[in-house]
Formats: structure tokens, sequence, C-alpha cells
RNA sequence: GCGGGUAUGGCGGAACUGGUAGACGCGUCAGACUCAAAAUCUGAUUUCGGCAACGGAGUGGGGGUUCGAUUCCCUCUACCCGCACCA
């Protein structure tokens, strides 16, 4: 171990640090200042009890980002706080017996002092906690504005069913048939579910993508995929009975395929079809069908995808073009019962999955569309013969008064046609449902209804709200507690005051984080979610910072609520997050024994070049996302206490790009200490040096790091800007290099010197505050960095006078000259043929051409 | 299947609007200090040939545009992510 004054002692820095900028209250907001406001958010955590590396680099992120703008003259808004509901609390009540409250506020208290060794610059003083009834009684009064606003319905549903958790899961939270947190088989059932009206946004949210570009194109174009518009036709067709008979209803379906409607062998409709159940009253065999879609459901889906069954119902239908011509009514699972009207036409000449269907059943293959130039004859015989649809655009034949048309023309053709008819309308069809927020949960925010059986469901009235979940719940039985509450649910109907009932679903916890971003502009006002004019003052959020996961679900959510929450009068805006950024992951190698268990990395050591645990020889996997159940976790608080908050920060931002995926290495937190140090080193040198004004006659070669330190401040500027943190740190370490090795003794040389540490100290403040502040207090400042600004950089001193610029002889490189900044192209090309490599490639022979760029090259083409 | 992304030394990664590829770090090797080790410092480190000067090749593969391509275009391959019967 190096002699105490060598390394720098962090434990005892950063804790001085730390409460310097408590005392000096650095982290919060100034009021009524003429400063522009800044609003740095990462997405608040849930509190699981246990900081990971995940959240470190998600908060250091942010924390770069708030210091920085801090420094350029922002006021700052960097809140903190908790989604505090949510299923982890229930499983713990459940595992332990600890009530998910308790638990949940045990571990906010916990985080909370894993947080502060950290040294981020958030303002605890505005910290919510999404479980308490301060913060979720007004997500109670804007529900019951969003169902008076026609924003929140109830209406029966088919849900996924997590037979596990005992809860129904929105479509998102269901992976390949199974639940996200579970990992079981996802079953249908059909409730009554509340219901938040998100397709009323759809065209908007999808429109207001294009104005969101400071966000990730990632992010956008998985949003703009999950609304999935499509434009296309709903068309009646009239039913036939078994007996030909007339039905005196018909079967409505969605297309976006109008144009082909005359290549159409069959109908299908889903198997949750009203007129499938209707059907299934007489036809056992169809019940039995629709039974075993319900059971194989989404949860098989994956397997089930090649197995397209159909089962057919015995009713025709009547072709709107063509009354005469009826084709046959399927009842089929691949259909889906909540897009378009849960029923389609097929036809199989341009559709694969229909040509699929078609030759499964027998059915015919008519050919409506085909390729311009082609001979109409032999395609549609090769067409109709085979087993490929053909899907791409082409000329419209076979199809009476739209043969001849392109694809596009022949749609807008069919819908003038069908509207004409009335069997028919041009609509907009979108893939994004309504929001289920409906939740069989105790652990959330209560819906507040009560039930009445002559009032139907009944807001709870404002004076009554908030309404607070009991605290004494048993967890001894599957499913809702709130359900089995002796008390709890039993009220008076607030309209008729007859015996009613509490709603006993919860919110999903998606609602929470929907609208805190907003709360955290005046967390503590009591009557309302938050004072509209402070909102208004701080949104939208000028920097939001989170994981990638949340790139459909929370972001999406979160625009919707926004606008639902301005068309109630809370808010006049659409957009909540101007910027977004996706950070990576935390990944780490994973090693497993002989026997396939998982290895923790501290088990693992190498021995001359192999991988040893207890000595056993090892396999050593792939680095991957840090998990409890791989095991290749390292613990934030062990690193900290090893090696600093600074360090930890450092690595965290060296190497990788944020945006990529980070591999968390011991070498690599290893060298982020020993960077620390060697700045310690030189700045206890530099405070040998008295303060001193650099000199005019200064030495040439001092000159040149004063260069580079100024070109620093510009460049570490700029990467911060553009999240290039990784860069940043690059530029720093350079400039620390070039400054560690210049020659002092020089005119100059100190005084250089020493401003080289000083602007060091305040370029990588944002990154590594602790000792930054430290070096800067070492250098005599009074100052504290945290309330100071970034330094100026002197433009005139960005550029050499004298350029170094490449020569090449077609193309590769031959040598380098040194010019005079602006030299002419005269002076560069005379330059770079006296170079004797050039000479030799030219041989004797004359150049042909020579190209000049100013300050840049001279490329010689022999 | 559809959509998006990525590919650069032993490794993580740099390279601004097409202009000296490999910054910065890790690792490795050699050396200094040391009784020794750690720490620290110095030097080397894309690769091939060569003692060297120097020369050849080189940014996943192939092709193209250009005086000049990691960067632009076409094409192929591999991997990663999202959606997945959306009619």
């Amino acid at each position: 171990m190096a002699s105490p004054e060598e390394r720098h002692n962090f434990r005892r820095t950063e804790a001085k640090w730390q409460e310097t900028w408590t005392s000096r209250n650095c982290f919060t907001v100034e009021p009524n200042s003429p400063k522009p406001k800044y609003y740095v958010l990462e997405m608040f955590p849930y509190p699981s009890g246990r900081l990971h590396m995940g959240h470190v680099r998600n908060y250091t992120l942010g924390d770069v980002v708030a210091r920085y703008k801090k420094a350029k003259g922002f006021n700052i808004l960097h809140p903190m706080g908790w989604d505090a509901f949510g299923l982890p609390a229930e499983n713990a009540a459940l595992e332990r017996g600890v009530h998910p409250g308790k638990w949940t506020r045990q571990n906010i208290k916990d985080m909370r002092e894993q947080f502060r060794p950290l040294g981020f610059s958030l303002d605890w003083s505005r910290e919510v906690t999404s479980c308490e009834p301060e913060y979720y009684k007004h997500e109670q009064k804007m529900f019951l504005d969003f169902l008076k606003a026609g924003l929140a319905y109830r209406k029966e549903s088919w849900v996924n069913w997590d037979p596990v958790e005992h809860t129904v899961l929105a479509n998102e939270q269901v992976i390949d048939g199974k639940g996200w947190r579970s990992g079981a088989d996802v079953e249908q059932r059909k409730l009554s579910q509340w219901f938040l009206k998100i397709t009323h946004c759809a065209e908007d949210l999808l429109k207001a993508i294009e104005g969101l570009d400071r966000w990730p194109d990632k992010v956008r174009v998985m949003q703009h995929n999950w609304i999935g518009r499509s434009e296309g036709a709903r068309v009646q067709w009239p039913l036939v009975n078994a007996d030909k008979t007339d039905r005196g209803e018909s079967l409505e379906v969605f297309t976006t395929r109008p144009d082909t409607l005359f290549g159409a062998s069959f109908c299908a409709i889903s198997a949750q079809h009203p007129l499938a159940a209707k059907l299934a009253e007489n036809n056992p065999d169809l019940a039995e069908f629709i039974a075993e879609c319900g059971r194989t459901g989404t949860s098989t889906a994956a397997i089930e995808m090649a197995e397209k069954k159909g089962f057919d119902t015995g009713l025709r239908a009547r072709h709107p073009f063509n009354p005469q011509r009826t084709v046959p009514v399927f009842a089929a699972n691949f259909v889906l019962m909540d897009y378009g009207s849960g029923a389609i036409f097929g036809c199989p000449g341009h559709d694969e999955r229909d040509m699929e269907f078609a030759r499964k059943y027998g059915l015919p293959v008519y050919c409506v569309v085909a390729p311009v130039g082609e001979d109409v004859k032999a395609f549609t015989d090769k067409l109709e013969a085979g087993s490929v649809a053909f899907t791409d655009d082409g000329v419209i034949v076979n199809s009476d008064f739209l043969n001849g048309l392109k694809v596009d023309a022949a749609k807008r053709a069919a819908i003038e046609k069908l509207e004409g008819l009335k069997l028919g309308k041009g609509t907009v069809q979108y893939r994004l449902r309504d929001w289920g927020v409906s939740r069989q949960r105790y652990w959330g925010c209560p819906i507040p209804i009560i039930h009445c059986a002559t009032c139907g469901p009944v807001p709870v009235p404002d004076k009554d709200l908030p309404v607070t979940l009991p605290e004494d719940v048993t967890f001894d039985k599957p499913g809702n507690p709130l359900e089995r509450h002796p008390t709890w649910k039993h009220v008076k109907c607030p309209s008729c005051n007859a015996e009613a009932v509490r709603e006993t679903d919860t919110f999903d916890t998606f609602v929470e984080s929907s609208w805190y971003f907003a709360r955290f502009c005046s967390p503590h006002v009591d009557d309302r979610p938050f004072d509209k004019a402070e909102a208004m003052k701080w949104l939208p959020v000028d920097q939001y910072i989170g994981g990638v996961e949340h790139a459909v679900l929370h972001l999406l959510y979160s625009r919707f609520y926004t606008r639902a929450m301005s068309e109630c009068g809370y808010l006049d805006l659409k957009e909540p997050f101007a910027g977004m950024f996706t950070q990576g992951m935390v990944c780490h190698e994973t090693y497993r024994a002989a026997d396939g268990t998982w290895l923790e990395p501290g088990a693992v050591e190498v021995v001359n070049g192999v991988a040893m645990a207890k000595g056993q020889p090892i396999t050593v996997g792939r680095s991957e996302k840090m998990s409890k159940s791989k095991k290749n976790t390292v613990d934030p608080q062990h690193i900290i206490e090893t090696y600093g908050a600074d360090a930890a920060r450092l690595f965290m931002l060296s190497d990788s790009p944020p945006e990529r995926d980070l591999e968390w290495t011991d070498a690599g937190i290893e060298g982020a200490w020993r960077f620390l140090n060697r700045l310690w080193r030189m700045a206890a040198a530099a405070s040998e040096i008295p303060a001193q004004d650099i000199p005019a006659d200064l030495d040439a070669s001092a000159a040149t790091v004063l260069r580079q330190i100024h070109r620093a401040i510009a460049a570490v500027g700029d990467d911060l800007e553009k999240f290039r943190f990784n860069s940043a740190v690059a530029r720093i370490r350079e400039l620390t290099n070039r400054v560690e090795d210049m020659d002092r003794s020089v005119t100059g040389g100190d005084a250089v010197f020493r401003f080289g540490v000083s602007i060091v100290a305040q370029i990588v403040n944002p990154l590594t505050p602790h000792i930054a502040e430290e070096v800067w207090e070492l250098l005599g400042n009074k100052t504290i960095l945290a309330q100071g600004s970034w330094p100026a950089h002197d433009p005139a001193l960005l550029e050499d006078s004298v350029v170094t610029i490449a020569v090449q002889v077609n193309g590769k490189l031959r040598g380098t000259i040194a010019v005079a900044k602006g030299a002419d192209a005269k002076t560069c090309e005379t330059a770079a043929l006296e170079l004797p490599a050039v000479a030799k490639q030219l041989d004797g022979k004359a150049p042909r051409k020579v190209i000049v760029v100013p300050e840049k090259i001279v490329n010689i083409v022999a």
C-alpha cells in the first residue's frame, strides 16, 4: 500500500463534500431565478430495497447532465421519488409475512441511504412516494375527471389472466403468451374492467412522434409500430343460412385490401365473435371448437402459429359486389376478436395466410392482381394452381369494374363503390387498444368507485376521497385481500344510500408513473395533483433518462396521460418529455460450474489463464445483463466502499457509449481508480505552486499545452451536450496526460500546469464531483464547483498557427507537412512535392493532378 | 415473417459535414524503483516482411461512386433488439 498522502482518501472527502452540498442547499431549485429552467429526470425507481448497478448507471448519467447544465447557467430541477406500488411487495408479504406497506417503506428508507454515498445532485426536498395517500388521492380524483370526460370507461372484455399471480395483465405484459413476471401460461377470461381511452389519442400520439426530435429513433419507431395505423375499409357481408334463407343480418369485416374483394373465397370470424357464440348454442361441435381455441388462447401462440384451424359454421356470406355469389363462413383460431371487427374475408391469391388456410380446407383461389406487363391468363393459371400468394403491387384483373387499375386506385374505387352500396366504409384502424387499468391486487391505488345494485358503478364523491387502502389485511389465501376484507368494501351507495360494495380492483402501477413528473413540479400542494403554473413552468422534462424496456409502455402511457390531464384542465401540454435518452444495460460475464449451476464472480479466480472455482475448472459464459438468477451481479455498495463513488461513476461513464450495454470488469473499475489517484497527485503538485497569471512571454511548449487546455474545455462541453460521455472521459484523460507530461521548467510552465489542473477539476466535476471539489479546494479556491460555472474557452486559442496536414500520393499517406494556418494551395503543393517520400513515389515524373484541401490534405495523383 | 440496429487491434471503444484509422482506456511484453511483492514510473504494442530505413495489407465479405471511403450507394453474411396470425 502506498503512503496515505499518495492516495486520495475518498472515504473522508466524499462524505465531506456530500455534507457541504447538503448544508449549502446546492441542489434545490432557485426560486424566482432569471435563469432558464432545465428539468432533468431519471425514471424513478421501484423500491426493491437494494440498489443495483443499473440504478448507478441511470442516475450517474442524469447527474452528469444536471451538474453540467447547472454549470452552464440553468436553474435545475432534478427530483427523486419512488414508484412504490407493485407486486414484489405482495410477494414479500406472501413469502415472509411482512405487510406490503411496511416492507415498501423500509425499502425506501434503505435505498435512500444507499443513494446518499453516490453524491447525486438530487433535490430530496421534492421526494414523492406513489404508495402514500398524499400522492394517490390525486390520481383517484383525476380518474374521476377522466370518467366525466369520457376518457375512462368500464367494459366487459376478454383479459389475459395470469393464473399464478391471480391478476389481469395488459397485452404489453404478456410476452410469448406468458406473464411478464410469473412466466406462467396466460389464460383468456372475461371480466369487467376499467379502461383509459388511449385510442382516443391514437392519431395524435402517432403524428406527434415526428416532433419528438430529441428521442432515440429506435423508441420512436417502436411507438409508431405499436400504434400500428392502417387504412382500409369495413365491409358488410349479408349472411345466408345453410338452408339458403337470408338471416337478415350481415357480417362486418375489416380489410386493408378492398381491391382484392373479387378474389374472396371465404370469410372467417374469431372464435370469440358473438356470432360464433350464438351459432354454438345449437352446434355442439362448434362449441367444442370455440372451447379449444380458448384453451390454447395466446399461450402456445408461437407453436400454434403454423397451425391455422377453422370450423365451417355452415353459414354463407353474400359478396357485396355480387349478391349471387356466396362464400362459406368459418370460425377460425387465428382471427383476433379485438382487432378490426373480429372478422375477415379471405383472399388466398393475395394473402399468404389466407392461401395457407384455403389449401388446408380446399377453398378456391382466385387471381385478381397481376404484375404489370405479365400475361394475365398465364399468370392467373399459375397463381390459382400454386400455393404462393402474390402480395406485391400490380394491376387488378378478373375483377369487373376494378380491372386495369393499380392497387392503390382500386382500393379507392372499391371503397367508393361500397359506400354507394351502403355496404362498407373507408376507415382507419389502429393496432393500439385501450389501456386496461384494473388489477386484482391489494398493493395499488384503489379505484374510487362504488358498485350499487340499482345505480351501477358510482364514483366516490370528492368529499370521501381518498379511498385509502386498509392496512389490516391478510395474505393467507391467493387472490385479492381486499375482496376478503370483513368491512372495507361494504359501503352505502353515494347516490341512493342502499347497501353497496367498493370496487376492489386497484390501478395498474403504470398509472402512478404516468404523472409523477408533473407532481415533482409542486410536490407539496395538497388540494390538487400539482400547481398548473409550476407544471407549465417546468414541463416538459428537458432530459428524461431510463431503460429501453420502457420504450413503449411507460413512455406511451405518459404521453397519453399528459394529453388526458390537459383535456381535463390540469395542464396545457401534449408532450411530457422533450428529450429522451435510453441507456444500455450493465452486463457481466457469467460463470457456470461443471454441474451447470451459476457461480458468483467473487467465487471465480483465474489460474494460469484457466477460470477456476474451488479448484475446479468452470465455463465462462457470455456477458449478460446482471441478474440475481445468473448470479453475475456486482454490489454497488461494495464497489463504493472499496473504490469510492467517483471511481464507480467514472467507470460507468468510460469506454462504453451510454446507449450501449456496459461490460462491468474489475480491471475497468481499477483503471478509473488509478486515474483519480493520478489526478490527486497532480493536484498535490499544483497546490505547491503559488497562484499566478500566465505570463505574456510564454514558452512555445507551454503555449501548446495552453491551447490543448482550451481545446479540451470546448470538446468536453460539446461531448457532454451530445451524451458522448465516454468520449468526454477520453478527452479529460488526454488533457491530464498532456498537463502531467509538460515541461514545467520553461517560462510560464508552472502557471500553465496549475491552470491545467484547475481546468481538469472543473470539467471533470459533472462526472466525478467529489474529487473535483477537493482538487479545486486544494488549489486555494474558496468557491465550490457545485455552485460554479463552466470554464470559458478562448476561441482564439482553439487552433494552432501551424497546422500539420497529410500528404497522399494516389490516396496513400506518404508524409505530412507543417504549414502556416491559412496557407494557400500553392504553398501546400510546393511543400508537399518537396517531401522525399513524395519525390520517390513520383520517380521524376510530373504529377498528373494535385488536390489541395486547405488545412486538411494534399493528394497527388501520379 | 415484418420492422430496427450493430459489425473497427487480444478486449471496450475513438475518428467532426468523405480528408493522417486505431484517440482514450484495459490487457500483454520489456525496463526502472524494491531484499521481495504491491503500488508507481518509463517504453513498446493492428498485422505481415525487414536488423533498420522502409515497404505491403488492413475498419464483417464482395462490388461501386470518388483524387481520396470506417464514413456514401448496391449486395451478401453474422449477431443483437422490438413486434409477431393486426387481416
